[in-house]
DNA sequence: CGCGCTTGTGACATTTTGTTACATTTTTTT
DNA sequence: AAAAAAATGTAACAAAATGTCACAAGCGCG
C-alpha cells in the first residue's frame, strides 16, 4: 500500500484544527495542523506534505495570498475554505489555483470525499477543476436540486427543508436501497459519532417522513430495519 | 449494535487455516474455513460472510480468477495472501478489487489490523450511483421486491413485513428447494449464532407461515424437515 | 433583548423480537 | 405397540428498539 497521505489543515481556530484531525486521523490519515502562514510555511519545509486545507479567513492573515505563494513555490494540492458562499469567492479561489473549495459551515464527510478526489486526481493525471457537482435528482414525486437546495413537488410547490434533513435527504439519494446505520447516518449528516442512546437519528427522520412519504404512518420512502437502520427504498434518478 | 464479522479464511494449508480461525476467533470473529474454490462458493452461498481471506497460491486454483469472481458477485471485502513479494503481484490484486494484500509469512496481528481496517472502510461508505441488483422474486401468488421490502399479493396489495420477517424470507427465496438448518438461517437473517435452545427461528417462520402461507396449519412453501431444519418447496421467479 | 426556527433530549406509546412454557408431533426405546 | 424422549408449533410474556410528542437549548436576526 502506498504510504498514508500527509494532510496539513491551517485554521486560526483551534477547535476546527482539532476537530478535522480527529476526524480524518480516524479515516486514516496522517494530520498536522497549523495555526497561521508562518506555522504552514515551516511545516511545509519540515514534511512532506500531500496536501493542505487552508482557512482563507484568518485575522491577520491573508489567505488567498497563502494560497497563491503555495502554489507558486510548489505543486501542492490546495482546498480551500471559507466562510462566505460567494460566488466570486470562489472563482476567485479556483483561479488562484486551489483545486477545491468548501463553504463553512461543512460537514467533515464533505471535506474527506474532496480530499480523496483531489488526491486521487493529483496522483494521477493533468490539473484540472471539478466544479462542486450539482444535479438534479428526482424520486417518488420529488425533484431535489442539491445545488439549490430546494425540494419540489410536481406542481412546483417548494418544501422547505432544513440543514440536517436536507443532508439526511442527500445521504439517501445517493445511497439508495441499501441500509444505512444510525453510526453511518450521524456520520454523514454531521460528521459526528453517535453517544449512547443517541435518537436524533430517529426523529430526523421521523421529521423528514413527515416531509416527504405520501403517508407518514406507513412510509415507503424510508424504511426502518430493525436493529440495522434505515434504507431509502425508492429509485433515484440523476439528470 | 452490530453483530460479529464473519470471516472466510480460504487456504490449501490445513495448519494455516485452523491457526488463523483460532486466532481470529480468540479475537472474537466467527470463522468458517474453505479448503478451496468449491467450498469457498458453497459457504458464500450458504452464509453471510461479511469479509474473506483468500490465498492466491493454491494448487489446482486460481486465486486471482476466484477474488475477480468473488468481486464480479459481490462485494464483499477480500484481503489477498500471498508467498511472493512480487510488485507486480500486489498492483494485481489490488486492481482485480481486493481490498488488502498481505504477504506471507505473516504474523497473525498484522492480519487481524487489516481485517480491522478493512472492516472499518467498508463500514463507512462512498456515495452509490449504480444501484444494487435489485430482484423481483415471484412465488405462488406473491412478489418480493427486495429493494423495496415490500411483499405484494395478486391484487397489488401489499402485505407489512417485518424486519426480520423479509430477511428470512430472502433467505428462502435465494435459496428455494434446499434444507436450511436453522443456524445457518440465523447467521443469515441476523449474522449470530444460536445460542442453547434457541427458537426464535421457528417462531419466526410461524410468523411468516401465518402471513404467506394459504393454510399456516398445513405449510405448502415452508415446509419442516425434522431434525434438518426447514425448505422452501417452491419455484421462485425472478424478473 | 425577544422572536422564530432548528435540533437534540427525555418521556412515553407502540412495535418487533426473543424467551419461556406448554401442547403436539415425530422418533426412538422398551 | 406403548412409553419415553426429542423436536417442533405457537401463545403469552418480557425485553429491546423504534416513533414521536413536548420541551429546552442554541442560533441568527432585527
Amino acid at each position: 500500500m502506498e504510504p498514508t497521505p500527509h494532510i496539513l489543515i491551517v485554521d486560526d481556530h483551534e477547535e476546527i484544527r482539532s476537530l478535522l484531525a480527529k476526524y480524518l486521523r480516524k479515516h486514516s490519515y496522517r494530520v498536522t495542523t497549523a495555526e497561521g502562514g508562518v506555522a504552514m510555511k515551516r511545516t511545509m519545509q519540515d514534511s512532506a506534505i500531500d496536501l493542505v486545507v487552508l482557512d482563507i479567513m484568518m485575522p491577520g492573515e491573508d489567505g488567498l495570498s497563502l494560497c497563491r505563494n503555495l502554489r507558486a513555490s510548489s505543486d501542492t494540492p490546495v482546498i480551500l475554505l471559507t466562510a462566505m458562499a460567494e460566488e466570486t469567492d470562489r472563482v476567485i479561489g479556483l483561479e488562484i489555483g486551489a483545486d477545491d473549495y468548501l463553504t463553512k459551515p461543512f460537514n467533515p464527510r464533505e471535506l474527506l470525499a474532496r480530499i480523496k478526489a483531489v488526491l486521487r486526481r493529483s496522483h494521477s493525471l493533468p490539473p484540472q477543476r471539478e466544479k462542486p457537482e450539482e444535479s438534479l435528482l428526482t424520486f417518488d414525486r420529488w425533484r431535489l436540486n442539491s445545488a439549490q437546495r430546494e425540494l419540489i413537488d410536481e406542481a412546483d410547490v417548494i418544501t422547505p427543508l432544513s440543514t440536517t434533513e436536507f443532508a439526511l435527504l442527500m445521504a439517501f439519494l445517493e445511497r439508495p436501497n441499501r441500509v444505512l446505520s444510525r453510526d453511518q447516518l450521524l456520520d454523514l449528516t454531521q460528521g459526528r459519532e453517535a453517544k449512547s442512546f443517541d435518537r436524533s437519528i430517529d426523529n430526523q427522520v421521523s421529521r423528514l417522513r413527515r416531509k416527504i412519504e405520501r403517508d407518514p404512518k406507513t412510509p415507503r420512502l424510508i424504511k426502518t430495519v430493525w436493529g440495522g437502520g434505515y434504507s431509502f427504498t425508492s429509485d433515484v434518478e440523476r439528470s
